[in-house]
DNA sequence: AGACTCCCCGGAAACGTTTACAGCTATCGG
DNA sequence: CCGATAGCTGTAAACGTTTCCGGGGAGTCT
């Protein structure tokens, strides 16, 4: 009895010429019955007790070779210590699985080679499409979402010819809410904690500050803005540096991480929040509503975003040759007890009353 | 000229055919090239030259296919919007991209059938091996755990005989060093937010927090024990709760995000902390120190876990023959300014010394 | 000059699966 | 009673890569 081939491989592990030898049946019998499709009773049974004893799982590697899909998505963000990629990902988790598929996530650390490395490499077929929310944007880059193996879709921005399904927000526009909100509430000396501005995030926000600001016509004072990165840590560091030689009334922070490194310096440094410094966060995060007072924060809808990622990179494995789409998420202002307060609130030092902590209501 | 086989698939992508072909070498003297292994100067410039002008990029898969082997590690934890798992995945990631692979993380949102699920499909070979930190365990579970065909590191308490790479902590010993502290602080009516008793840790914590009462020889008030899940809203809604009915001198919480929430409780109901009730979280997460006032917490080493776990499963990678091993993390506590002060302390209203917020002192 | 070594190359097998195709048997309808 | 049909089965090709192996050419040493 001459068998073909090697059937038990070196590891040991059982494959589908184990089972089909100890059936008695061909592998492509074996096959069928394992996925469900065709046997005649008896076959079936054979082979359910053949894969049974020797304790057969299929490789996957194999099937997705021949079927050519994997099942997984992947999704790549900077920083997976940031609340809202986190909300992102529940987002994009809830759609993918609908679709029967796996979500991955990937941390890039905001090292540029590691996320092009992780493009080339689970790009190559590991996954079946991916989503990337990349905070910096080189040329290399972009060329290497241009010409990814699989579907890619981008949350946020992106060169504006550049072929790729993209989600977008409008940060800028979202800078503008919460200063006019401050502005509204008598605040004139605002401030602002932005992060780095090679990123686009950065860049963009600080532009919709200075706009904001213009078209309230008041000038901006660059003693009151400071820059450090996205961070909690940053975001503290960077608002003891703008208390050491400035007087906000306000405080306007590029996310939510880095306003509450604002709020802890400011309570730290003995400020009243809101009474003597109001202060709006941005991404909206889960973070903003565990801080004591809760903070305001202008939505950017990264649910809505990370949901509809989503289901652009679900149409567009199920059909390649869609042209690339552009969506856009309006972003919101919710106001909390961080900025409730108008000025002048000439309250006595103390605690806020009882319950500063309302949900929020929309702007 | 008949060649042998389709060189340009369905979807249009080069393989390393149409390079060869077109390079008028050979597939194996193509992939050679590719691999930087062997090949004469003008081969290897025909290559190479074939391949970019195609555009050519490998398939992964087929190479995984071949080599046995596909670079990538999979971390899977419950929830990833808790960030002691976020600590432990840099620590992971660091360790993984160390050995030149990558890693991939997956948030089972700890429904039990989505874990063992992804243990049936994501290890049938798509990833190298995985850690995952399960907070419930079944039987089920646990032979999906044992015959998993790679392997697999489990971060977390499993039954003594389960023959699987463990790296554990103690937090039963860890409630010890959190009511051990608030009793030397002088603090009797020590109430406790747990999370599930049907998880492993909710387990374990309860019967550390017994144990330890027990040990100082102060009974256990039940309306002073709340139980949620291990999330911020219910750790705040569980507080609430205990507030209502009783009136402790301070609050142990079963991790951080709780921790968080019960501040927030405490301090919505006019609470002063640490000075009416003294709070100790535990995992001693970044957000311990993000809060106002800086929350004392028990480490349970989720840096050192993810370093060991990640440590555990490259050598058992490399040697599939190891004998089981089990490590074990000794947990510390972190005191901070939300359990500094010693009762009673009759400081007067209004906000705390001007720096509480010290970096906290390991006990 | 002949033997030996070394390097390069191409053919073909292998990784483990799915599936098109063809052959076989049994059943059914006319 | 015979041809068509349906259902099952096995052979083999295919997915895209790496790698073993044998052949051949050039260079070197004796």
């Amino acid at each position: 009895m001459g068998r073909k081939r090697l059937q038990e491989p070196a590891d040991g592990r059982p494959t589908v010429h184990t089972v089909a030898a100890r059936a008695g049946v061909s592998i492509a019998s074996a096959s069928r019955v394992l996925n469900g499709v065709g046997g005649s009773p008896e076959t079936i049974r054979k082979v359910r007790e053949a894969a049974a004893e020797v304790g057969y799982v299929p490789n996957a590697i194999a099937r997705s070779l021949q079927s050519q899909r994997t099942g997984l998505v992947a999704l790549a963000v900077e920083d997976i210590g940031n609340p809202v990629y986190v909300e992102m990902m529940r987002a994009i988790e809830a759609v993918v699985a609908s679709s029967g598929r796996q979500l991955l996530v990937h941390a890039t650390g905001g090292r540029i080679d590691n996320e092009t490395a992780l493009l080339r490499r689970l790009a190559n077929r590991y996954v079946d499409g991916m989503i990337v929310s990349p905070i910096r944007v080189t040329d290399d880059h972009l060329t290497a979402l241009v010409d990814s193996p699989v579907p890619v879709v981008v949350v946020g921005q992106l060169g504006a010819d550049a072929p790729i399904d993209n989600v977008r927000t409008d940060s800028r526009h979202g800078m503008a809410l919460a200063v006019d909100h401050l502005v509204a509430a008598g605040r004139r000396r605002i401030g602002f904690v932005n992060g780095p501005l090679d990123t686009v995030p950065g860049a963009a926000r600080d532009a919709g500050f200075r706009a904001a600001l213009a078209s309230h016509g008041i000038p901006v004072d660059d003693e009151l803005v400071e820059v450090g990165d996205f961070q909690y840590a940053a975001g503290r560091a960077a608002t003891e540096r703008l208390l050491a030689r400035a007087d906000p009334d306000a405080l306007v922070c590029a996310n939510d991480l880095i306003a509450v490194g604002a709020l802890h310096a400011l309570l730290v440094a003995g400020r009243r929040v809101p009474q003597d410094v109001a202060l709006v966060g941005m991404d909206d995060t889960e973070l903003a509503r565990m801080m004591f007072p809760q903070l305001s924060s202008v939505s950017l809808g990264s649910t809505e975003r990370g949901r509809r990622a989503a289901e652009l990179l679900l149409q567009r494995i199920a059909d390649a040759t869609l042209p690339p789409r552009r969506e856009q998420v309006p972003p919101h202002l919710v106001v909390r007890a961080s900025s409730a307060a108008t000025l002048p609130a000439p309250r006595p030092a103390g605690p806020p009353t009882t319950h500063p902590s309302s949900e929020g209501v929309t702007a």
